[in-house]
DNA sequence: CCTACCGATCGGTAGG
DNA sequence: CCTACCGATCGGTAGG
């Protein structure tokens, strides 16, 4: 890791990269095997420690599993909220979003996959917590849509709910088979969703020639 | 359940009701707090009995995970691969198929979210079996873009792929939102999505008045 | 970060 | 379907 040949202005706390790394192989656990199916033991022994000894750099299993969640929470947090203040039209925001979203599952299939299925085991306060920011992600796709409608690049008659709820499954289901090094990039992915969602799929119609 | 008035014809054989219990309350425990995080005497206990005697219907907990997937599994194939002969055009196919995938999914819910979260912890060969299973349900969607391409309903320029995997995330996330009693049956849900994703959000091109 | 250990709980079985 | 039990493993701690 270190050029030798260089001067290296400023060295890596060590501290904090065991505790990035034991993040790191449980979301990896967590995700492969669920929060109750990977043990302590198993996490230690994949960073070759022994059980007891993770102890000293996190207070419990809970904890990382709260940690976890509430990184990927915030990291969809951090890619989307921006966006409300974004000036363009909403069909471009919603291509933007949609990018973002899909860049956040794509770089982090775990962590999303431990948010997607291991919420639930969060006590109440975390729970509460991860709970408020999905609502907050729902209110965002929701008035994205509202907004294309008031500026008329959306359809007047659209259901803002069922909309929102469509665009969140195609960003998020992508957890379930979206794979780094597959056919299309995440922005590829979300650009076809976009196009699809905007234009749908029948054929545009035939200039008018009677 | 039995009419006193009436003659019973066909009584109802009490062996088989037990293990169908099982098979429910295994199902919501299952989902709600994970394959890993339900233990059997939790099982045994919402059943009134203790943990051994379950083992006096069933071989094990995996058999009874088996049977939840794989039941669940045949439940999405019961409902769609007759339509793989349904003559009428794409559209109305693709309609009619989210219909049904979203009416197994609502009406399961919590076999829905077994087989979406706990498939991984299968064994080799059923994990192999649900494997299959998913690809067959894939390729009917891909099939179905694919016709309806070749119909001239849809688009000529679909990324058919891309198409199957939209459509596909939008029936199967519903099982994170979808809840009996709400405002849309599974039906209406289905036919908003199939609009929204048949004309696009775009309003309607104005009658050409230059 | 290790050794050695705690009480609790796990899936499952024997014998009735 | 119950009682009583099996060995294994769980998350976590004490003391170094």
């Amino acid at each position: 890791m270190t050029d030798p040949s260089a001067p290296s202005p400023a060295p890596t706390p060590p501290a904090r990269t065991r505790r990035e790394q034991i993040h790191e192989v449980a979301s990896r656990l967590f995700s492969q095997r669920g929060y109750h199916g990977a043990s302590m033991r198993d996490l230690a022994a994949e960073l070759g420690m022994q059980g007891g000894s993770l102890y000293a750099h996190i207070s419990g299993k809970e904890a990382l599993l709260i940690e976890i969640v509430e990184q990927a929470a915030r990291q969809f947090e951090g890619a989307l909220m921006d966006l409300q203040t974004d000036p363009r039209p909403a069909d471009e925001r919603l291509r933007e979003a949609m990018a973002r979203h899909l860049t956040v599952v794509a770089g982090n299939l775990e962590s999303a996959t431990v948010f997607f299925h291991e919420w639930k085991h969060l006590s109440p306060e975390a729970y509460a917590r991860v709970t408020a920011w999905r609502d907050t992600t729902e209110a965002f796709y929701r008035d994205l849509v509202a907004g294309g409608v008031r500026e008329g690049v959306f359809r007047a008659d659209l259901d803002v709910k069922m909309t929102a709820n469509l665009i969140l499954s195609a960003v998020n289901w992508a957890y379930t088979w979206y794979r780094p090094g597959g056919r299309l990039s995440p922005r590829e992915v979300a650009d076809r969703y976009a196009g699809l969602l905007l234009d749908g799929l029948r054929p545009p119609p035939k200039e008018a020639t009677p």
